[in-house]
DNA sequence: CTTGTTGGTTCACATAGTGAACCGATGGAT
DNA sequence: ATCCATCGGTTCACTATGTGAACCAACAAG
């Protein structure tokens, strides 16, 4: 293992959790000799990934991280920061992938993949603005939005189908509480017959809810099963989903996306 | 020098103009051997700090850098990134040094320092809120905030110094327009006598103002040269002291901070 | 077909990293 | 006041790790 490696390592150490740590901490953590890891540590903040505080002598991390990061969302579009998380569920899944941004209230596009492992599968336009309601990326979106936008988007006629009947408050506030209880969306030939989905929704940096990632499949090929396997895989990846476009999920949905083994073994 | 430092170095080589190195061009940058820059690439992207394009081959900044970057905001307050640089700014100019937050129009105190070089120094209550017109800070802020603002400032009227003259809207438009030329806002004896100050803008991730870092000294101490002399001391620390907020400033703002010859010279 | 790029790999060599032992300071317990 | 544990940090002999000249394969322009 490459010194660059180790060192590197030790900023993964800290988290919300755990923001401040002290040689020994660290020491501890690593297991590696307290010679070895003060060389790291120091080495790290002399190039601003980690500060120490003067008073205690514990080290967080530095403003290096900040400039850099906000190079990295200014430099890299969207679509590329996404590209590497997406491609790797879609293969995961065999089916359609799909980013969304809200603007608004319309959804629009913002990357998608597809994998061609079943013979039938879901093709879609990239370009279309789908109606809020009636898709599994809105009411995802909605189930984890602030309060006040339910009614807003219900004032709104562009948010649902041309022609369907309106949505009932009652009926879509119970639907939403029930998404966020399960931790994601679904949603069945509502816009398109023949196509199912389930959807989540991501995080920006100030952990608001901001955009969407939804896995399309023919309604023909699953029944329950089907979507409870693919909204795993989609909730598997949500947290890394919106890091990639550099959001953190809030800790209460990351845990709602943990299945219980994997909380029990942590 | 440590190898851990050289691999961090090579991500200062990242830049907005140039956010795609591929593995030739760094060892160009850096001068070192072609092998070692190659292995530090890749241990920087095993560690997600870098990325590289499977296509191009070129490298780019990092996933990891964002997730990191948004636990340093997260866990560190504010004033504690600002400690070292607000302090050696204070140190440097041997004079009060402060950071304020807007609030809607009300400046709230983030941070500042103080240093007691001189037998005559500013003294000042941390948690008054000074009318936005009768400070230094108010009218940096003013001057590079998006237009619109200036109108609803002049309509609030604890933007004023109460029972001052209310501020001529043409004279007002006048003065933000040389500070935005001028790089800095400067006030002599208005919000207390014998107190001048100089201040800045300070820029958010998005690189809008949100912040204002000002010093203050003695009027009686300085005339135009000490005015110049610390507007370019706070002018020269500008854009450290945004990102160690988090934010970026400008490129034209930037260069309108740095130096003549130091723009000659790189 | 040459020539000059590019990204990446190999291996003998020496430099840079390692860790046991040690230091001084701090903070409880006794 | 003394002991003991723990803290952050340093030293130095030893060797594992990092280094760089030489070497590929792939690609593009002339």
């Amino acid at each position: 293992m490459s010194t660059i490696a180790k060192a590197l390592g030790l900023l993964d150490l800290f988290s919300d959790a755990r923001p401040r740590l002290g040689l020994s901490d660290v020491q501890r953590l690593t297991g590696r000799d307290k010679a070895t890891v003060h060389r790291h540590l120091v080495a790290l903040e002399q190039a601003g990934f980690l500060e120490q505080d003067t008073s205690t002598r514990a080290y967080r991390l530095g403003a290096a991280l900040t400039r850099l990061a906000g190079m990295r969302v200014r430099t890299v579009p969207e679509v590329e920061m996404l590209r590497s998380v997406i491609d790797d569920l879609s293969r995961d899944a065999g089916e359609l992938v799909h980013v969304s941004r809200l603007q608004g209230f319309d959804l629009v596009h913002v990357h998608h993949a597809e994998e061609h492992n079943h013979p039938v599968r879901v093709s879609f336009d990239a370009y279309g603005l789908p109606p809020l309601f009636a898709t599994a990326s809105g009411k995802a979106y909605l189930a984890f939005a602030p309060g006040g936008l339910l009614d807003l988007a219900l004032a709104d006629p562009r948010t649902q189908l041309p022609g369907a009947p309106a949505p009932n408050r009652m009926e879509v506030e119970g639907e939403l509480k029930q998404i966020a209880q399960r931790g994601y969306a679904r949603n069945r030939d509502a816009l398109r017959l023949g196509v199912s989905s389930v959807a989540i929704p991501l995080f920006d940096a100030a952990s608001r809810a901001f955009a969407t990632c939804s896995i399309a499949y023919p309604t023909g090929r699953g029944g329950k099963a089907t979507e409870a396997h693919l909204a795993r895989l989609l909730m598997a990846r949500g947290e890394e989903i919106s890091q990639a476009l550099g959001g953190s999920v809030p800790s209460h949905i990351v845990q709602l996306w943990t299945p219980a083994q994997e909380r029990a073994a942590s």
